[in-house]
Order: C-alpha cells, then structure tokens, then sequence
DNA sequence: TTATAAAATGAAAGCGCTTCCAGTATTTTG
DNA sequence: CAAAATACTGGAAGCGCTTTCATTTTATAA
C-alpha cells in the first residue's frame, strides 16, 4: 500500500501539500492539486483511515447501539442508517445489548472506546439517568424511540399515544364498542402512551373502559394469542381488539383461529407498527404505521448537521403515526355480534 | 482522557512496560504488573483503539458486507455474527451493497480502507471471478451462502440440493403426486440448486415433471401470488406447491386463498429458509430450516482461527437442511382431490 | 515601483500506541 | 562460584497521517 509520503515524492510535493489535496482545503493551487491526484491515481494510493483518526481525531464512524439486533424493525432502521451514512462518508460500527443492562452499558463503552464521533442508541434496558448522564459527556449521541423530556433534542420517537387513539378510533368508527386492549409491558413507556391514547378515544365515544378487555402482553407473539384466551375464558364478549405492537397482533389472530372466532367477520384485529410481515398475514393486518425509516434517517441527519456541520438539514423530533386499513379490520354488521 | 503515558509515570515504569500488561505480554513481573493495574485504575485508563491499530496494524474490526440490511434473514445473522465477534473483544463494521454491484463492490473497497482484519460476505451482485481475485489479495474474508469451488475453504453455505429434495420428499410422502414448484430466480445458484433437489425426489418417486407445474419467481412475495395466478390460469392440477423460499410461499397461500383453495385442505404448501414469520402465517408453513444463525457463527469462528489464531475450533462449511413440519402441508385424502 | 496583503508551500512536531533492540537483573547449571 | 541462560525493563523508532508555524511566492494596492 502506497503512502503520503510516496504519493509526495513521486508528485514533487511536500507531504502538507498532499495531505491538503486530501482533505479539500483551500489554499492549494491547481497545479500542485493536478500534480497530486495524478501521482494518487498512478500509485493507486488510498489513505490510510487509522492514520488520519488518530491525526485528526475524527472517526468518520459513527456507534449504532440497538437493544436486539432481531426482530423486524431493526434491517429497516439499519439499512436507513447505513445508506445515510454511507452517502456522507461514514460508516456504522454495530453493537447490540441483547436487552441486558450490563450488556448495554459495555457495549456503550465499546463503541466510546472505539472512537466513533458520534452515537445512535436504540436501547430498552439503560435508565434515563445513566443517559441524562452521557449527555454530559463530550461524545455526541441521539436516542431512538425513547422520549427523555431532560434531553428531547437528542431523541427522535414517535407520538404512541396518537397512535394508540388512532387505532381505537378507527375501531370505533367501524361501530365496535366491546373492544379488548392487549397492551405491552407497562414498565416500559411506549406501551403506556399508547395505552393512553386507546383510552382516550374511548372517553371521547363515551365508552366506559372494561379492565376485563385489557391484558398485559409482552410484546412478544405468545401473549397475544394468550390475551385472547384470556378473555374467552373470562366470557367477556368483544368484537374487536387493539393490540399494542404487530406480533402480539398476529399470536391474538391465531388465538382467535384457536377459538373458532373468524378474523374479521367475527372479531376485528388491529395491530401496532406496521412490521412487514403485516401484508403476509391472512387476513392482512390493519395496523398503525411507525415511520421508523424516517425515523432513523432523521438521527443521522442530526448527527450530520451537529457533528460534521453539514448545513441546510431540518431536524424534528417527533414522529406521527398513520392508520393503515388493510382486511383485519371490519365495519361492525347490523346485528349484535357473536 | 489518560493516555499510556501517564499511566507510565504515576506507575513509575517504562511505556513499554505499560504497553506489555495492556496486551498481556510474558515477561512482566508481577510487581510492575500490579503497580501499572493501580495506575490505570486509578486513570480511569482506557486504551486508543485507534492508537493501538496504527501502531500494530491490526483493527480487531471485521468487516460486514451485506447485499440487502432488511428482509428477515440480515437480522439472525448479524446477531449472530456480533455477539460471537464482541465475545472475542471484536467488532463489526457493517455496510450494505444495496444489491447492486457497483455499490457492493464500493462497500467492499469501504471496508477494505477501514483495515478491517477481515471480512463477511453474503453477497448477491459480485460475481465469483470477484470473489476469486479479492482471494488473492491479502485480506481474510469468508462468503456466507454460496459455495464458490475454487475457494470452498472459505465458503458457508447450505446443502440446497438437499433442502429442495426433502420438501419434496416430504411432500410426496404425504401422498401428493401433482406437485407444483415456484423457483426462485434460476440465474441464482441457490435457486438452480433447490430446484434440482425437487426434481430429484420426484424421479426418485417416479413422477414425471410437469413443465405446467413450474413458475420462475424472483423469491419475493408477489411473485408466489402470481405463480398460483398462473398454474390456475393454466388449468393445470395439483394438491401441493413446493415454493423456493418462504416469502414466495406466504404469496402462494394469498394466491391460493384468492382463488378459494383452502389451505392445506385443498392444497399443501410447503416453503424454503424458516424465516421467523413463517409461525405467524395461518396455517403455520412447513418449510425447510436454513441455519443461517449457524452458519454465521461458524464464519466468524473461521475468522476466529484463522485470523486471531485461536485454537480448538473446528470448521465445517457445509450445512444441512431440516424438515420443519407445521400446518401447511397434510396427507392428501383418500380420494382423489379438487 | 515598492509596500502590503494574501495565497501557496514545506518543515517538523505530534496523535497514542507497539515493538525491536539492547541492557540489566535474576536464575539455572555444571 | 563462574558461566550461561533466562526473565525483565527501558529507550527509541516508527505506524501514516494532520496541523501549526514559518517561509516563500504571487497578487493587489498605493
């Protein structure tokens, strides 16, 4: 591998001068510029990243720390991150916590120590103290998914409580009214903002919440189909049910399968994300998109503009889902139901 | 932030010395050992990785270069990939080539300048001749999913040949005769691969192919709709469709749906990979495991060895298929069907 | 034309570490 | 107990680049 020193001597330049070629200043004349990138091209020369790093002390690397690196949402997000970077220059270092603490926090320290410029945090399991804590360090970060009022400009969510009240709104509007919830974890804050807004809409349509309709899932595809169960053993009549996030939604469908109770004539079904797998289900899902793409190409827009002061990029936090009507959801026919 | 300088004077001793106990050298005494733990300790020292790769040429970084982030497969085996890597106190560098080949070949050239110690390929655009000159450049890499001869040795891939004839083994087992097949797109290996696999159950079982039964698709969804679309058109018969891959077959059971074939009352289906939402479907799809997982955990073993020397790791590059039955496929009734 | 500002260039220090080499201290061996 | 082997330690060069500073060249103004 040809160095600046080589590509220098060939060209007939100072080391400086080079080095000035590569990195764009101003200040070199064309000639000596000619004179470089020729002898560059001739050596088939290709700088040395570690070197300049360590130079400069910029990575052009910027930390992804995601929780799961499974799971549906995470290729989108992180194919929007990579493109993003990539066109910039940059590139993604990829850690996951695998949703343990401990896990999260080491592989904070990891990417720290690899001297990324800059972080993109999907993380579950760290508090928001220890990241109100970061945020006083000198290592630039944004977090996606996760509202932290102490530090919203560095995180990028989406409104779950809108979508929690879109959801139930549309079921509402297609006349149910018996209609179960099957919530995530509580503990963790999307799940109750979007609890909120499903109950919101039902204050509106003055329809009294029924704490027999509501399960505590764990966003996992088992307790969707547990929810269901749980209701039928409960005899408690429902004719539609809102789930929290798009795999419980479809364990709910199989629940409903295991019940003779048919999606949608019998019972409609709304889901929460809109993962892909959505549109390979039968029927196919209606479920609340969640613009994670854009999304996670906001986060690099922001560390493009804070970090690397690109000029020109408008930054907004907050996210608005959609309701997407596709077939699991149906108008509520003229009779009493079931 | 200390450097290992200051960790040499507050501990009394030679950087060298430092040096020596930060990559755990023989010929330290314990004595100086000590002292330098404390002083790094009390430093709150934490190494330059950027320094270290300048100075020892080595990056403990292993590039990933991924021919498409999303789709269900990216995230099992970047999991995968991560976890073993961090493990071994390294990490991944992950760039996508977007299906393209001028684009997967700039990732490549990306990762190359990052001095990755070595690479992972899953790769679709470059072609093998690619394949075979990077092998003779210096940089380690394997290739995951693709059997390139020349370089087997570098090379983890699936039996498809075997996938290919166990669905359709299992197929005609259950009694199926008229079977029908949805490719993947035939200028890919795996896909020609699979396809002979089929094929050679059926001659096993003496059932004459039946060019009516067979569709090209391009193993994305649609194309599995439009496959059952055009056995029907065809007026063509069959009790069982073999489909390449899993998103196709989801297609088919959409395609079969439109056109009131039950399945698998009416029709069985079976499907290739085991993507995680084949348990979503309703019926759940029988199909084919492809240990993805398995086998990008075993690429980075490779590495692992071959490239950090470790020792004790055994290396296999061929996978084995497995049969997974589900819901999709059953014995065809004792009359004859449709 | 000369004084002055601006642009272009090169020399050299240094980023934080590894590693080779030589030298000293400690063991081992006969 | 001396000689030889071995363990330990420090000095110093160097990895390939950026960046500051001083110097030289060129453009601009008076």
């Amino acid at each position: 591998m040809a160095t600046i020193y080589e590509v220098s001597a060939l060209a007939g330049v100072s080391l400086s001068s080079v080095s000035r070629v590569l990195n764009d200043h101003e200040h070199v004349s064309e000639k000596t510029k000619k004179k470089v990138m020729a002898a560059m091209a001739e050596l088939e020369y290709r700088p040395n990243s570690v070197a300049r790093s360590l130079a400069s002390s910029r990575s052009d690397s910027i930390g992804v720390l995601v929780s799961e690196l499974h799971g549906p949402f995470f290729g989108d997000m992180l194919s929007s991150i990579e493109l993003a970077l990539r066109n910039a220059g940059k590139h993604a270092v990829i850690t996951a916590g695998h949703s343990d603490e401990e896990s999260e926090k080491e592989g904070l320290d990891f990417l720290i120590d690899r001297n990324c410029d800059a972080l993109i945090l999907l993380v579950d399991a760290m508090s928001d103290d220890d990241l109100i804590t970061l945020s006083r360090k000198k290592i630039p970060f944004v977090i996606l998914n996760r509202n932290i009022p102490e530090i919203r400009g560095n995180c990028f969510y989406l409104d779950n409580e809108l979508g929690g009240y879109l959801a139930a709104k549309h079921l509402i509007e297609c006349g149910h009214k018996d209609i179960a919830y099957i919530s995530g974890p509580l503990s963790k804050q999307d799940s109750t903002e979007r609890f909120t807004g499903h109950k919101k809409a039902l204050i509106e349509a003055k329809i009294p919440f029924n704490k027999a309709l509501f399960y505590e899932g764990d966003y996992l595809t088992q307790s969707g189909r547990d929810g269901i169960n749980d209701f039928i053993k409960n005899k408690v009549l429902f004719t539609a049910v809102a789930c929290a996030n798009d795999e419980m939604a479809s364990g709910a469908m199989r629940g409903a399968r295991d019940n003779n109770i048919d999606i949608p004539s019998d019972c409609s079904i709304i889901g929460f994300d809109n993962a892909y797998f959505t549109e390979y289900l039968f029927p196919q899902l209606s479920t609340i998109n969640n613009p994670i793409k854009a999304m996670a190409k906001m986060s690099t827009q922001w560390i493009l503009k804070n970090v690397y002061k690109q000029k020109d990029l408008d930054i907004k936090n907050l996210f608005s889902p959609e309701l997407i009507k596709r077939e699991s959801v149906v108008k509520v026919l003229a009779g009493i139901k079931k």
